[in-house]
DNA sequence: ATCCTTGTATTACATATGTAATCCATTCTG
DNA sequence: CAGAATGGATTACATATGTAATACAAGGAT
């Protein structure tokens, strides 16, 4: 039941890089995060280091560079952190959380129809 | 444009109590907290000043002793943690959260309803 | 062989958070 | 009035997080 460490706001913008495509050595991240974000290469190595001592990431050694791909799925990440924001802000309930923002968020009516009909699906 | 301030998942089992009801006295505070939580009363008051200095929460005074009320509330506080929620974890895009979820989810029948209806009236 | 470069390892430091304990002033008790 | 209890104010302290800088070591350049 592999446990899912707890991966910070900054450390999930390199599990990002991680997951869209692996291994990739720190160089390559710190590149892939320029674009949006203001992080210095030594930031991004620190995440680096702290997501490999939480066991979210690993690394293989090639020559003196490092190539770090992910130990745990994005999957199994949101389905962790979805959980932990539902518990947190709606007491675990999921239907209430729900209903509130399908009213409050914006949404095409074909998104509407995709929902509509994963609900259909669900509902056999 | 009243600014939610952040809320960590201590101080939010304290804003629920006094979303809740309030004002609310230490005490009562501490006493509805002791139910579902381990916390020693200094804890609860340590995370009402905090609240009260991040200006999440605000006291009367009667005598001696607060009475403590909420400054922002519980649905603003919901929609903010919900949008950063979604920044942090879906890259902002709310339907692929949803879609994901509402597999997952165990759901009644008559949830499932529900969240129907809702998607029917918001199609209008 | 030495110096520079480059990548990694170690260290830094402020703020946030969880979890309280201690200090202080005021009020109740005897 | 003196001591105890009670409530608030201040202080504590470890871990997490954001955001790096500095130290070190190995390999390439001269």
């Amino acid at each position: 039941m592999s446990l899912i460490p707890n991966i910070s706001d900054a450390e999930w913008e390199v599990m990002k890089v991680l997951w869209a495509r692996s291994p990739r050595t720190a160089n390559e991240i710190i590149q892939a995060l320029e674009d949006h974000s203001e992080w210095k290469p030594k930031t991004v190595r620190t995440l680096l280091n702290r997501l490999v001592q939480k066991q979210a990431a690993a690394f293989t050694q090639d020559g003196k560079v490092y190539a770090y791909y992910p130990l745990v799925s994005e999957e199994d990440c949101v389905k962790t952190e979805t959980r932990s924001f539902l518990n947190r802000i709606h007491g675990g309930a999921f239907k209430p959380m729900l209903a509130n923002f399908l009213r409050e968020e914006p949404l095409t009516a074909e998104e509407i129809g995709e929902l509509k009909k994963i609900l259909d699906d669900k509902a056999l």
